[in-house]
DNA sequence: TCGGGAACTTATCGGCGATAAGGTGGGGCT
DNA sequence: AGCCCCACCTTATCGCCGATAAGTTCCCGA
């Protein structure tokens, strides 16, 4: 039976974890299948779509498709999926490296529109809702990609980073050491999805307090010319 | 004169403009240094060295020590200082990637623990302050990833992504297609950053609420006991 | 004057992603 | 039965990479 690319790309991902991104080569993942390298080109053209496919089956494995969310439970089901999102990046050494080359797809596109769906059944616009789920997706992406060069590291070198005399004046970073070294990663992590959780919160209660202000149709959402923009003061917050 | 380890730095940022990340080798840069490749390897013990002292120059040309932030406006100080650290990457091609691989240092520490301060002056304790700090790094290492990948993307690519056909079925994407297609990075990065900092300021209110109750030296905060109603179902944070 | 080390060169290593070109075997068509 | 096509793989090779070893140059201080 010849090779199925599905083979080669659960092949992939076991390899991926057994000697990380950088391990990851064509050859060695040829030899692991039993066939020569350029073999591999067969199936794929590059070794970027094959990253892509297993950042692709990474997520597959944690998000289930299909699912309706329910807008008077946002609060959980965007906990959860981040959570699910992390979880599935973990779950692979370098995980987050490889799915951050990897582009948006098409075929996310509808989940992506059933969750607006709830959104702005919670009260957002559409565009706002968007950016909320960008938000999160990032702070995931740029979490886990740190927590996994972290572990990492951790796992090369032998002794721990910051020792205790580094902080011998820095009484508040001594007070919160457990933080700084991540001991706690999980902790560490629900306590970021929170703060965004509850700054999301505020923003739907500003938003439908708006709503009959900005009415609709606009693309440029009221105050001056691109918006908020970069004005350097938060203040029209309040 | 011979070569000092600055003059690398520097033309290895401009290189990094030129060709990013990828098109930055030792070879490429000692031809532009007008020396041959292993010469760098006098001065940088391999290119990852390098490559950390790139992320630390890109930084401090956009971070200006010694600052003593204001308690009293944290909110615009913590903003501040994201837009400037999006600011410092985003000004050098794959700045994010280059930063990615940083681990942090020791002399960065003064600087946290000034800020650590000023959120204790606001009434966070020490560990929320850190989480908080971490919350928000996290989401800019994220965006300014995402950002800069979305930049090349369409710097190679002729035709924009997700074409109007692709949205036909889903109407609040195409309500929101210019979020989806970022075309304006920075609105939607102050979108982010905004919500971060509501719900920084819900923590502060929470936590201050606490700080009679908890009394101090409890790891645990205790959530949904006397806090946040809300946050139940969230509630599994430590 | 000369030893030594800073700063560089030449030569080379092993490994990488990728391409070119050729082999092979089985299934379907005539 | 004969044959051909083509999916799938091999061998050979390219140009590049980061890195090391060993030798060279040249200045500076004792």
């Amino acid at each position: 039976m010849a090779l199925q690319r599905d083979e080669v790309v659960r092949t992939a991902l076991r390899l991926l974890n057994q000697e990380g991104i950088d391990g990851l080569t064509t050859r060695r993942l040829a030899r692991e299948l039993g066939v020569q390298s350029p073999a591999l080109y067969w199936h794929f053209k590059s070794k970027r779509e094959l990253l892509d496919l297993m950042a692709e089956a990474m997520l597959a494995e944690a998000l289930p498709p299909d699912r309706e969310p329910d807008p008077a439970h946002w609060p959980e089901w965007i906990a959860a999926d981040a959570r699910a999102k992390r979880s599935a990046l973990l779950a692979y050494r370098d995980g987050a490296r490889v799915h951050a080359g990897t582009l948006p797809t098409e075929d996310e596109l509808p989940a992506v529109e059933a969750q607006l769906s709830a959104l702005c059944g919670a009260g957002l616009r559409p565009r706002t809702a968007l950016r909320l789920l960008l938000t999160v997706d990032r702070y995931i992406m740029g979490w886990v990609t740190e927590e996994q060069a972290w572990r990492q590291d951790a796992a090369d070198r032998d002794r721990p980073p910051f020792p205790d005399e580094a902080l011998r004046e820095l009484p508040l970073l001594r007070e919160a050491v457990d933080v700084l070294r991540m001991t706690d990663h999980d902790a560490d992590f629900e306590y970021g999805l929170r703060v965004l959780i509850e700054g999301f919160r505020a923003e739907i209660a500003r938003e439908a307090g708006n709503s009959r202000a900005a009415s609709e149709g606009s693309p440029a959402p009221g105050p001056g010319s691109g918006g908020r923009s970069a004005d350097g003061s938060l203040g029209s917050v309040e």
